[in-house]
DNA sequence: CTCCCTTGACTACACGTGTCGTCACTGTCA
DNA sequence: TGACAGTGACGACACGTGTAGTCAAGGGAG
């Protein structure tokens, strides 16, 4: 199901590459490598792993290669809450309910998301 | 503030070395490594090693070591939640909520939480 | 036609983490 | 007293990830 796993500048650097797909190795280390001070190579380097493992696919265009994900980094960042979910948190959603509660700044979008999660979740329990 | 970055078999671990307080090497051994194929000298390298990032300390005790944990999981839990966030979420809580939204078993009890966090953030919204 | 810049592909190195093997020491039991 | 079992301390290796240098090929500018 779910790709191999991805690091955390690798899906930073996978989020950047979908909001400006399709773009060249030059483009990306350019518009995000060089603002983190990143080589261009370091960026090519990712973009190739993260190609080798399925994140990325690329296109020859005008003779340079471009790179877009090959699903939105949605999925991909699901992907990562749910292998750390079960990774690291062994499953339970409790130590996540926990920061929050303790975190000092919930953003009122934040906070309303919630809601509609805690909404949706009431009604799919009631019907199922 | 935090300490240093922690992995998920250390972390794991450092939980059934909270629950077991205080345990030597020999016991954590038996009552989790062996259930997971993991060597002695592999468990004792953990225990080691977080020891020396701060989690645990030890105590000898009838010739034999024993340890315990310096803060409590739910604070190193909590920790390993912020630094995901942060590194790997870029600070946005939103595809967690994504995540649990998209996921198939929520549980009774994690639903009743994500409802008491919510009404603990409204109240708290409201009184600040 | 030559020089230089960009592009792609490798190779490489450091660190953290997961996993062990082994060695020396100590205490116990036959 | 001698063999055996548990204990602690190292050293070591593999893999993933973050980071970069270098080199060959291609294309445009002079």
């Amino acid at each position: 199901m779910r790709g191999k796993t991805i690091g955390d500048q690798e899906l930073a650097l996978l989020q950047y590459i979908d909001e400006h797909a399709p773009a060249s190795v030059g483009e990306v280390a350019s518009g995000y490598g060089e603002a983190r001070g990143l080589a261009r190579s370091t960026v090519l380097t990712m973009m190739e792993r993260l190609r080798a493992k399925g994140y990325l696919r690329r296109q020859q265009q005008d003779g340079v290669y471009r790179y877009q994900a090959t699903r939105g980094p949605e999925s991909v960042l699901q992907g990562a809450v749910a292998q750390f979910i079960d990774n690291t948190l062994q499953g339970s959603v409790s130590p996540f309910v926990a920061y929050l509660s303790q975190r000092q700044q919930v953003s009122d979008n934040e906070l309303a998301e919630l809601e509609a999660l805690v909404a949706q979740l009431q009604s799919r329990r009631h019907e199922g």
